[in-house]
DNA sequence: CCGAATCTTTATGATTTCTTTATGGTCTCT
DNA sequence: AGAGACCATAAAGAAATCATAAAGATTCGG
């Protein structure tokens, strides 16, 4: 997933692909109408992020020729308030449109929008620490990209220390929030199954994730 | 081109009624969460016009209901300017998010823009998953291009799954989704259905496609 | 009202998961 | 270093869950 970024303001165009390389797209920076439709038409691009107010050409201008060559989603950036300019804009064919200021995460949610739209699906909403990955809605578990198979207990401890990484949880939390019922005295269930993740975990990792904090309970 | 208006305040549901309707859209009103729930598991629709803040249930879930069993764009309309909550809902399945008070003409050009999009994917109107294929329209499900003859509550179980390949579903959810009543503790009833569609299934195909997943449900 | 199709319940065997038990290791505190 | 508390793991028996067939109940069109 390769995103070209149209924006003179270097503060700004850093943030943008700062954040997009966070969530794991591939960012190329331009700035200028004139560099960015330069890139455009010399390398493959899966989407453009277009600031409107550039020097030399307008973004409007640069808008119309992408879309005269191309189909790929325009998300708009600009400080333009006046409706008449937004909806020429959203006519025009940006996909989107985006006031500043703007919110980084409103933008990257806009973003994994488009891209899960025009059907590349590159963005999870996995759950992840280091090489431990948990999708919820799937209710799968994968390591290093391995799938492992964790029972139901399994999977709600798991994803409880996941969740928070580095917490402590004591053994009665534990049990309390992965089985939903009370804990009644000291029995050795817990301990049962955090071993037997462990033990699933080393099969595709040499790190001991889960660790035991004594006399406490356990923390990834 | 029918649209579902859920908006609680009379006036604004007005202004958007008569905007689509003067943009060719036939335009459906209902004033509460409840009300736009029923019309739409009981009507036809391509697009649902959204407002967050309604009286009873709240928009998000709403939202979530819609979602779990179309496909279809949602625009949210809403006077929250949370950032987390916006980038929620985006994650949720909203198609758009519109911040109130808003100029009926981007409402209208971002409708246009979504009208579009989802015009080129309803080319085929058809859910398939592997060699599985659903058309809602006609009631008819397929594998591997052969007639299979399901019941109704088989037809809607399948639906779901392919609906939302990977995601695991509960019995329960199943059930209320697929049945639209209430689900009363365990019974076996899922599992006969499912067991049912598994076996129609096989007669075209080789792979087991509806998964079990030990304490949790299933999942295509 | 009958019959066919569909749905639910019941029954049973198979499978998976959970808990308990047992044993040995590790850590902490004195 | 030693005692006691705590943790790790394996293994086995117990419990829960699933799969399927078949029987009984319900629904619906004619």
């Amino acid at each position: 997933m390769r995103i070209l970024i149209i924006e003179d303001n270097e503060e700004i165009n850093d943030i943008l692909k700062e954040a997009l390389t966070g969530a794991g797209y591939e960012a190329v920076q331009s700035f200028s109408g004139s560099e960015g439709l330069l890139r455009f038409s010399t390398e493959d691009f899966d989407m453009v992020l277009l600031d409107l107010m550039l020097p030399g050409i307008k973004g409007e201008e640069v808008l119309q020729k992408i879309k005269e060559k191309s189909d790929i989603p325009v998300l708009v950036l600009s400080a333009k308030t006046d409706i008449e300019g937004k909806v020429n804009l959203l006519r025009q064919g940006a996909s989107d449109y985006i006031t500043k200021p703007f919110d980084v995460r409103e933008v990257l949610a806009r973003i994994d929008l488009h891209a899960k739209n025009s059907g590349n699906k590159t963005v999870s909403n996995d759950l992840t620490y280091n090489e431990i990955s948990i999708n919820d809605e799937s209710h799968v578990c994968s390591v290093n990209g391995n799938e492992i198979s964790l029972t139901k207990h399994e999977f709600n401890l798991l994803r409880l220390l996941v969740l928070h990484p580095e917490k402590v949880y004591s053994k009665r939390e534990l049990f309390e929030l992965a089985w939903e019922e009370e804990y009644i005295g000291e029995d050795n269930t817990v301990n049962v199954h955090i071993s037997n993740i462990r033990k699933k975990i080393r099969e595709y990792s040499d790190n001991e994730y889960i660790k035991a904090v004594w006399g406490i309970g356990f923390r990834i």
